[in-house]
DNA sequence: ATCTGATATCTGTGATCACACTTGCATCAG
DNA sequence: CTGATGCAAGTGTGATCACAGATATCAGAT
């Protein structure tokens, strides 16, 4: 990078940018990355105070970052202000899953036409991490819902539609905590299994740019993991 | 509606619920139809204490308020931690345009199917009104611009789908600016009275349950609205 | 033993204050 | 007149306090 103004170069070039990080912007995704993996589980109620406590901060920071959390609807305050974290219903589930095919489906094949060589070696290494960790003998839960959820991600980065990005993430945190809260209780070996199947059928038809393929193979997945939560009746008709 | 417990129907029944509105949530209902029908430019910043003081009350609510707004993108925190309306690139009204006839074109189908006579009857209504105000000598934009959002909201309400119905108005808070903005400034009446052809086509296909025809008009309305903007080239292209 | 009642604790909400940072304007040197 | 410099006003952020409503706990009466 050269020198902004005629300024001679001069260490200062070297300097980091220093990033002056909001205390509420950093509870935010720390509460935000706790209800994405399933560490907190659906109906649980959140505590203002004891999440300030919790973190080591007063109240302020807290009520910035859940009223974010409540405009995007990852917790809900209750008629007596309480907030917890929204129960799922078969019928959102089923709604947020059809959505969600309409919405990452699209980007998916959007990403077939505009991922750029680079885009694909970094979702090359992301399907060879999750792979790699899934046929480990005992897999990490945590770290195996974070690696999905990359690979993904830089799936639909590709797609070069950032607002469409940023809804996602949206939908990722509202069906997140049930999806990985089971996952992360029961065996989840059996449906991540087909997860690599499809991950693999997935990178392929983007590498041949075949992007109706690649929205197959994305539906195949969605509607899977989807198929192995409704099958095992957790989620209240209502 | 039957009383609750045992206890004798009484005139109990016809008290009216209290509604305890936070002030918080005032203040974002407030900011939101103000942004939504293109009152507030964008581009616009937003001084907290301003607002505070125009609406009377302290920092508290009008900070829990914006925070809601920023995380659904209605407005942006610059890096100087200043909020502003954000200003609209060509890029991304196309991308919203694409995203909205996904969403909404998928809720307007499911209208079709499952819209009951009373949903039809209030959307009757609310063409009527439109049209009613549009015929006018001299049409007050405000009320067209309300009227507009309430009869394509009481369409998506009918296909009872909530989830899509949030993301769909996340999604008018972002493009409302511009679109009513600019409608506002200029004269309305070209592009309203095209609307108003689509308008009666959509209701006469919900009519007669076609999904498809419904989804066409749909698709036609927010086409031509978003082309009248870009051919007005007053988005920037970056 | 069960229900009713009061009380103490805990909840979110809103106001106020303190502070660090930014921005704008006036001042002064060239 | 043009430029940089310094001060003052304004900005968002975070902490603390005050308070009303909700919840839980426990005593007493039936």
């Amino acid at each position: 990078m050269p020198p902004v103004n005629g300024a001679p170069a001069s260490g200062l070039a070297s300097l980091e940018r220093i990033d002056r990080e909001t205390v509420s912007g950093r509870v935010y995704r720390d509460l935000r990355e706790l209800l994405i993996s399933g560490e907190i589980s659906p109906g649980e109620k959140l505590a203002l105070r004891s999440v300030a406590a919790a973190l080591g901060t007063s109240l302020m920071p807290v009520r910035d970052a859940v009223a974010r959390l409540a405009a995007e609807q990852a917790v809900e305050v209750m008629p007596n202000r309480t907030v917890r974290v929204p129960v799922m219903t078969r019928g959102r589930f089923e709604e947020l899953r059809t959505i969600r095919l309409m919405l990452e489906g699209h980007c998916t094949e959007m990403a077939a036409a505009h991922a750029t060589p680079q885009d694909l070696t970094r979702i090359r290494e992301l399907h060879a991490d999750f792979t790699a960790e899934h046929d480990m003998d005992d897999p990490d839960a945590g770290r195996l819902i974070r690696l999905n959820k990359e690979f993904h991600f830089a799936v639909y980065k590709a797609s070069r539609m950032p607002v469409a990005l940023q809804m996602i993430e949206g939908l990722w945190l509202q069906i997140g905590p049930v999806l990985n809260f089971d996952l992360r209780t029961k065996s989840e070996r059996l449906s991540r299994r087909v997860a690599v199947g499809h991950h693999t059928e997935l990178l392929a038809a983007l590498e041949r740019r075949d992007g109706p393929a690649a929205r197959k193979a994305l539906s195949d997945d969605i509607v899977s993991a989807g198929d192995f939560i409704l099958g095992r009746n957790v989620l209240p008709v209502t």
